[in-house]
DNA sequence: TCCCATTAGTTGCATTCGCAACCAATGATC
DNA sequence: GATCATTGGTTGCGAATGCAACTAATGGGA
């Protein structure tokens, strides 16, 4: 039975509650997952350059190229080449760009804790016990190759 | 930090536990996920209506639409017409669907099961009951609008 | 019986994604 | 200090995705 199958309710279980999420920061502001995500990180941070910040998010270069860029259009983010290495971007956040972070968080914020507060604390405290657990089982078996 | 935000968390453990077992399904047999779950749903049943196929695959009907249309293509599956409702389709695995469900469900089973078995069996209990609370309160949430 | 609102499925289009090729800068080696 | 493998970033292209328009079938009233 698919519905019993564990990776199935992890990826469903995971899109759903991300759609949650991507209804504010998609369909309310105009930004997409990967944006979102460089925005949360320099927002927070004085600069950070495109190595670290695709580090730091999970996305490749490909992928921290075209949010980037999408995101400088929007004049959300600046960016400057760094002394040390010409081949890479040393990325920050505009003033408007901080401000919208500001407003999105708040807003992705209480979506989240909306519904993790309708569970109840032990489950949370298991949820955050098991997330972690099964990071360090896939990292660990995916070096493995 | 946008490493302790817990959607990141479970957005990024959720990719890189999918990622495993798309390299088999998809890299080693050619399915795509929604390919892969039709497949999995016809290959244990005698047969099911487009309608079904959807709800419990959690797909809305264009991407049912498109992976059967693959699958009806590569000969994993027929359909026919039912005479109750003719604007309906009614799916069935066909032996070659069964034989290529057969070999992929046992390497993605294994590799899924490879990932488990690292975890202690105190942590998959806390996921299990982790994510069925998460999955309860997100479709309450979502159902709120 | 004839509308027509509803439901199911398909198609088109614009956007995004993943992969590989490509270009630019670096740095190790001779 | 010239060569070349490596590393970082961008671009192109084919496939996939999401959304809305469209077609076909159903079913409930005037």
């Amino acid at each position: 039975m698919l519905q019993d199958f564990f990776p199935y309710r992890l990826a469903v279980t995971s899109a759903a509650f991300s759609r949650l999420l991507v209804d504010v920061y998609q369909r309310r502001f105009g930004l997409g997952r990967d944006e979102w995500r460089l925005l949360y990180l320099l927002a927070n941070v004085e600069a950070e350059t495109s190595l670290d910040l695709g580090r730091n998010t999970s996305l490749d270069k490909v992928q921290v190229s075209r949010a980037a860029d999408r995101l400088l259009r929007k004049g959300l983010i600046e960016r400057r080449t760094p002394e040390l290495d010409r081949r890479l971007w040393l990325y920050s956040c505009t003033p408007k760009g901080r401000a919208m972070f500001n407003e999105v968080h708040t807003l992705v914020d209480q979506r989240s804790e909306a519904v993790l507060q309708r569970m109840t604390r032990e489950d949370r405290t298991a949820l955050e016990r098991g997330l972690t657990a099964l990071r360090q089982a896939t990292e660990s078996v995916a070096a493995g190759l």
